[in-house]
DNA sequence: CTGAAAGCGCTTACAG
DNA sequence: CTGAAAGCGCTTACAG
């Protein structure tokens, strides 16, 4: 220790820690001294101790729920990481990344090593949940956490910071039917997740705000085979696909192309989320669609966080980050 | 404590743990009194006392040098980061990032909160390295790293994992030599890192074993303005040009384009390093470039930094992890 | 086979 | 203005 270069114990830790805000002071010299002494020592202080005893860690969970990352969500993943760790430089935390006892059949918060949640002050949550009773668990815990994601756990209010997919439907169904559509169909790739929930809730309601306007329910088979795709749009009289995001879009434009149905053309087409980084194989189709803010997402959720922390907010957080929506050339008037 | 409800103190720590090695044995009953207790309660471990006592975490921290992320790299840091939480996963094992108190100006592991690296049992550091300086006092210190990029501390042998750039440069520079060119440019858009370097001594290597062959310098004002391209062409004469990267292989792409000269026709080009996940602008081109094996790199890293732990090894490891080299359109014979 | 004690290295009231 | 004590919640030898 440096108490042996210096000459007190408890004034080592006050002086290091910078702490002003105490009854204790030391004198300039004394404060000199420790620091010096502990600069020639190269000390610094063991943070396993630090947190045990002061019960903080400066430490705040990143845990994804799912297996491994789909490609799709890979990129969504990463850009809310970059957020996230960026607001958390700048706030001064670091982030711990909850991977350990994660088998791939079960991603469980409270199996092997879960209770290293608690070495961290609070948590981000990410990613597909199958049921809602870990975050149950954790609400009663006392347990201080904000999902990256709108989710439910019954009985409880949760918060959670989310891109605006309510208006990413609302503003893709908003174009085309400015543009004369009236039959809007709707696939999506993923599971129903309340992600896709929210981007048709966003079309529903554009929808009602138009007379004659109709969301009509496609069949996921759409997706795979070019042939329920034909059906479908013969069936359904469609003239605009919504599709949630870019697994989603690709397959669209990929049954499209076998069909011969040309876009925008035949049938205007909208990406309610697109990553624009990624490879594109129709180089002359700059598909119309939502850019998400994938790392103000991870930022805000940080702050929300730290906000729940400090206790400078009371009440469930719930927040939709805008999104912006871009047009390109896959939509045309009917 | 599940104290009160079991009867013991030591023997509750023992059996969560699960630890047979020891002499105590527990008898079953009281073992699964103690279970039992430990569930009702919802009792966990904290994690910061068993840090402080054990003196281990099981976690590794991961620290990046350099402000922020350059697209270029970003992806690289990405599929580094997936290897590592996998493999970290696998090994049962936690990372934390270490982001606080970074400020954009300076990077430092002795900076503010800089300690936390003591908190992971063990460190993976990665990005590009302004000083060798802290380096050699964390390797002083006995605090065990790997770096992910092959870094050079004067005095000391640290441990590495890389991917294969002398390869990568060799069997660029082989595949062209292959088709009869013999003078090559070779360019890069990054600062001359090692793993540049890594990659021009491949080409050397490589150059060095045919006759006439020969790598001819190329000005870096290459990249930024046409006409320097074109002098720089016109006067070294080369037939074949080998760009470091991602960055590099798009914009010496854009001003040949703006010159006129056709690729592979006027001149051949090799990306030898290239993300395939990524937008590509020339559709019609596919670059023969190399897949750099990224998370593989990540994965290794973590092997080496546990095998370092577990004083399984001895002497430095150095890793050189093969890529693969992918043939395209944008190379002919001469 | 089990319990009581010491110790991990800090921080935080509390006496001097 | 500074020092000695207790405590954070575990684990690990060490007695019984």
């Amino acid at each position: 220790m440096a108490r042996l270069a210096g000459v007190s114990s408890a004034t080592v830790s006050i002086v290091l820690s910078g702490r002003t805000d105490t009854t204790i002071r030391i004198s300039p010299e004394t404060r000199a001294r420790v620091v010096q002494a502990a600069e020639s020592l190269g000390f610094m202080p063991n943070p396993a101790a630090q947190m045990l005893a002061q019960g903080r860690s400066r430490l705040i969970a990143l845990f994804y729920f799912g297996d491994t990352f789909p490609y799709e969500r890979e990129h969504q993943f990463y850009l809310s990481l970059l957020g996230i760790e960026r607001e958390a430089s700048r706030q001064d935390y670091n982030v711990l990344l909850i991977t350990r006892g994660q088998s791939a059949e079960k991603r469980s918060i409270y199996a092997a090593g879960g209770n290293m949640l608690r070495l961290a002050d609070g948590a981000i949550l990410m990613g597909p949940l199958e049921s809602p009773d870990e975050l149950a668990r954790l609400v009663e815990d006392g347990y201080p956490f904000i999902y990256i994601g709108r989710r439910q756990v019954p009985g409880y209010e949760i918060d959670w910071v989310v891109s605006d997919y309510i208006q990413a439907g609302y503003e893709g169904a908003r174009h085309v039917l400015g543009l004369g559509h009236r039959r809007l169909g709707f696939v999506w790739n993923d599971s129903r997740t309340e992600e896709v929930r929210d981007r048709q809730r966003g079309i529903e309601r554009a929808a009602a705000e138009v007379a004659g306007a109709e969301l009509v329910a496609m069949p996921q088979g759409i997706l795979t085979d070019a042939g329920q795709m034909e059906r479908a749009l013969r069936e359904s009289g469609i003239s605009a696909l919504l599709c949630a995001g870019q697994a989603s879009v690709r397959a669209s434009l990929t049954r499209l192309d076998e069909l011969g149905v040309r876009v925008p053309a035949d049938l205007s087409v909208v990406a309610l989320s697109f990553d624009e980084g990624r490879q594109w194989p129709w180089p002359a189709l700059r598909p119309t669609h939502v850019r998400h803010p994938e790392s103000l997402v991870g930022e805000r959720a940080v702050q929300a966080l730290i906000a729940r922390l400090d206790g400078t907010v009371e009440g469930p957080q719930h927040w939709r980050i805008p999104c912006e929506f871009v047009i390109g050339n896959s939509t045309a008037p009917r």
